[in-house]
DNA sequence: GTGCACAGATTTGTATACAATAAGAGGCAT
DNA sequence: ATGCCTCTTATTGTATACAAATCTGTGCAC
């Protein structure tokens, strides 16, 4: 597997620094729900898992931190996020605050790559469920919306999107009750057809009921379940 | 000036770690428009300054550039972030987006404190402008804006303004034409009134045209202009 | 048996030392 | 004289060492 023996790590030099990757990583297992939310970090365990300082370890988490999705306790270490029920109520009603109105924006400036880009992501997203890739298709579910407000070319917007999304990510790993992913499938499906047709309010329209059925779906009444080991989740 | 001679530091020991008060201490400068746009914060001249160590300074730098008050180029340090004309029309977008609807949630929710708050506050600001601290003027004009939204009593919402207020001092910075922030004392009064009489459409109104007014009054034409040194600005 | 207190061990916070990268000065060739 | 190259120097990136705080487990008193 390894052309040069002996270095089976995942932190390649280059590639913007092993802060970076690291915090890449990190993310991704975040997303796709195999860091579960409340996860203990260790300092120490982090760095001998992938082979790097602890310098680098707290560079990293710091930079979660201020993403949250890590929370940083003074002296007590970090943990990946659980947001209270406020909290989650908070993010979908801004979501719900900017993310229609940027379907509408991406719609009236859609071109011919980005609608490709659209659709070949939707294509995605429906493997990933046909493979059984929860985790995978949970992340690109989230994914499908950072490439919308993207497309809006409202480059903050698009920045404040991709951080309600990362949390909502962690909601939907603490709250979410019911099975089926599907019903985000033919949203994400219908959204790309008004796109195709550029109709901008259909598509408000539709972001808009797409996220009231996101919030539907979660049990905003009661806490929490924390807590795994890491090693084996972070493996491949 | 000290009691115990020799610790004429401005870190103090406790008040959550050596690294937000410097957080604290740099935001303040940069909002206060002492630190101006391009500057480079050297990690030794930082140290030496406060007399931390490099790694809390790079802790707060790394902070920083998560709000983005400071650009971290690899290999190179961490500058002053200039906005350029495209991000600063953007963030102004979004505070048009957010922040009259958020002002009206705040008419709305008015408590009686709260506008004792605000009055005390726009006190504040007109003592400052009276008594010639523009730099602090500055910065208690948009903590004015940081306070409706925490008002609102929407947390999300709230952060992101705060960030957009952040980035709208270094814009001010960089593109102010006008000399006058009267305009804004009065705006900042008319508000008020709004709140006192809970009127939110009237606030809602108000803030829409404030921000208008203040996006007028900036040149987003040219490019920025750079850099001074350091030791001098932090002291106080 | 239950609760508190102390001591050891573990973990995080901070400082310093070393390595790598990039900027700048000077010299050399053209 | 100008442009390029190399070497020096300064600054950032990373690793390690030490200090401080927290948690855990044991023992004792009640």
């Amino acid at each position: 597997m390894t052309s040069t023996a002996g270095r089976p790590n995942f932190i390649q030099p280059g590639a913007g620094g092993p802060t970076a990757q690291l915090v890449a990583s990190l993310s991704l297992a975040i997303h796709e729900h195999r860091l579960r939310p409340g996860t203990k970090l260790g300092e120490d365990e982090l760095g001998e898992i992938y082979k790097v300082s602890r310098t680098v370890v707290r560079s990293a988490l710091q930079a979660l931190s201020h993403s949250e999705l890590v929370e940083l306790k003074r002296n007590r270490g970090a943990f990946v996020s659980q947001p209270t029920v406020r909290e989650a109520r908070q993010v979908f009603e801004a979501r719900a605050l900017l993310e229609p109105r940027t379907a509408r924006s991406a719609a009236e400036r859609m071109t011919d790559e980005a609608l490709a880009r659209m659709e070949a992501h939707i294509r995605s997203e429906h493997d990933a469920i046909a493979a059984g890739e929860a985790g995978k298709a949970l992340r690109l579910s989230g994914q499908f919306h950072i490439e919308i407000s993207h497309i809006a070319d409202q480059a903050i917007i698009a920045g404040f999107i991709e951080r309600l999304v990362a949390r909502s990510s962690l909601i939907i790993a603490l709250y979410w009750r019911r099975q089926s992913a599907l019903c985000e499938e033919h949203a994400h499906h219908a959204l790309v057809d008004a796109f195709r047709r550029r109709d901008g309010a259909e598509a408000e329209e539709l972001m808009k009921s797409h996220l009231l059925d996101v919030v539907t779906a979660l049990d905003l009444r009661d806490s929490p379940a924390p807590s795994v080991n890491l090693r084996d989740i972070l493996q491949p």
